[in-house]
Parts: structure tokens; sequence; C-alpha cells
DNA sequence: AACAATACATTGGTATCTTATGTATTAAAA
DNA sequence: TTTTAATACATAAGATACCAATGTATTGTT
């Protein structure tokens, strides 16, 4: 687990990108999916990815569609027109910051794990 | 310019970082140098900077020698022991969350600029 | 029967930033 | 020479994005 501030404005960029490689997922998937993805590293709380989804529906990023799994509802998201291009322009102008930040902060190439 | 979600939570590690290779900055000279080192790509601005300046002395992280260049004051940080070892843990920090990320958003390596 | 996991959601609080404003000195440009 | 830009500090108000806690309800496991 990191230090809360780091993941701070990462947030919508790894939900687009998530939802960039499965087409549909819902909230609950996320965040077990990011849990996975990290090894535990990074876990999103619900009362930060819960409030993202809606924004990003709000902003027309997303789509919904809600299911019945038994009695249980289950809400999955997909990337709009809009929110696949949004998707992209994120991770790239993430990629960039890493490379900034690895430069700035002078930190060497790691083996990928 | 990044958007500025993404530079929360780095400004203490960059800051300490600075302060571990330069021994002694000032506030200003800070924002300058993080400025040149990153094209302009990361602006430090005051009302941002100041405030985590003051932060780190009043945590201990870093001393302060005041100067007087002619008539205008100057206000020189430097690490404290603790402030190297804080140092060193953030930069390892954010190095082993950028490497997290990179897997994460699927981000290719980059050729050093 | 009780607990953990699944699945949604909201509320209250905090940290961290941005924008704006303020003061003052010094150097450069018009 | 006067005005603008750069140097150098600082704070206040407001926005944003998160965390922790709480709530509801269903389903699977012990």
């Amino acid at each position: 687990m990191y230090s809360s501030e780091l993941i701070k404005g990462t947030l919508k960029t790894i939900v687009l990108k998530l939802l960039a490689d499965n087409k549909r997922m819902y909230g609950y998937e996320i965040s077990a999916k990011v849990k996975d993805l990290t090894k535990s590293k990074i876990q999103l709380t619900e009362g930060a990815l819960y409030p993202t989804l809606h924004a990003l529906e709000a902003d027309g990023l997303v789509k919904t569609e809600t299911e019945y799994i038994g009695k249980r509802v289950r809400k999955y998201y997909s990337l709009s027109t809009t929110g696949k291009k949004s998707a992209k322009e994120k991770v790239n102008e993430f990629a960039d910051f890493l490379n900034t930040m690895k430069f700035l902060l002078d930190i060497p190439q790691v083996a990928i794990a």
C-alpha cells in the first residue's frame, strides 16, 4: 500500500484504461481487478471509486447498463466514443508524466517484474 | 503542463529529492530548478510550494537559515537527518509506484531523452 | 447461525492543491 | 526614466479528490 497522496489524480486514468481494455466492467469488478493487478499495492476505496464512476458518467465518458444477478443489482460501465479518446489521452499524459518524474527524481530503470 | 491532478501528492517528494542533491536551496530556486529540469512541464505555484516548505519544517524534515542579498531576504532550506532518510524513502516509494502504474496502464519502455 | 464476500451508495472530514492577492527589492526594457 | 519583469517571500479563500465510516441488501461459506 502506498501513502494515500500518491494515488491522487490517477484514479480516473486507471478506470478509463481498464474500461478501454475490457469493454465493460462493474464497480466492484474494477476494484478487484486493480487490487489483483497491483498485488494489493493499490486498493480503490468505495468512497473514491463510486463517485468517480458517477462523475465519468456525468461527463459523458462512460455509459451504463444495469443488470440483475439474481436479486442483486450490477451496474456495468463502458466507454463512450469520447471516453475512448479520453482514455488514450490520459494514459499518454501519464506516460509522459512518468518519464518526467523518473528524470526529475533520478530513478533508474527497473526490471519488469 | 500536466493536468493539475497528476502533480498532487508528488510535491514533497520533489522538494526532498532536490534538497538531497543540492544541500541547500531557497524556495524560488526550487521552483526555478523544477521548471528548468522539466522543460516547464511542471511549474510549482507559490501557493503550493511555500506551505509545503513550512510543513516540512514543522515536521522537522528540513531546517532553515535566512540570509540577506542586499535588502532582499532569502530563506535557505536544507535536510535534517530525518529529512535525508525521508527523502530516500519517498523517492523509493514513488519509484515503486511508477512501476506499478507502468504495468497497470501498460506503458511501454521509452528511450531516455 | 454467523460471518465473509459481493454490490451498490452516501456522508463527513481532511489534505493538497489553485487562484488570487499582498509586500518589497532589483534588474531590464521602453 | 518610468514602467515592466524578475526575484523573493507569504497568506487567504476556494476547489477537488480522496479516505474512513456507515448504510442497505443479497449471496456464499463455515
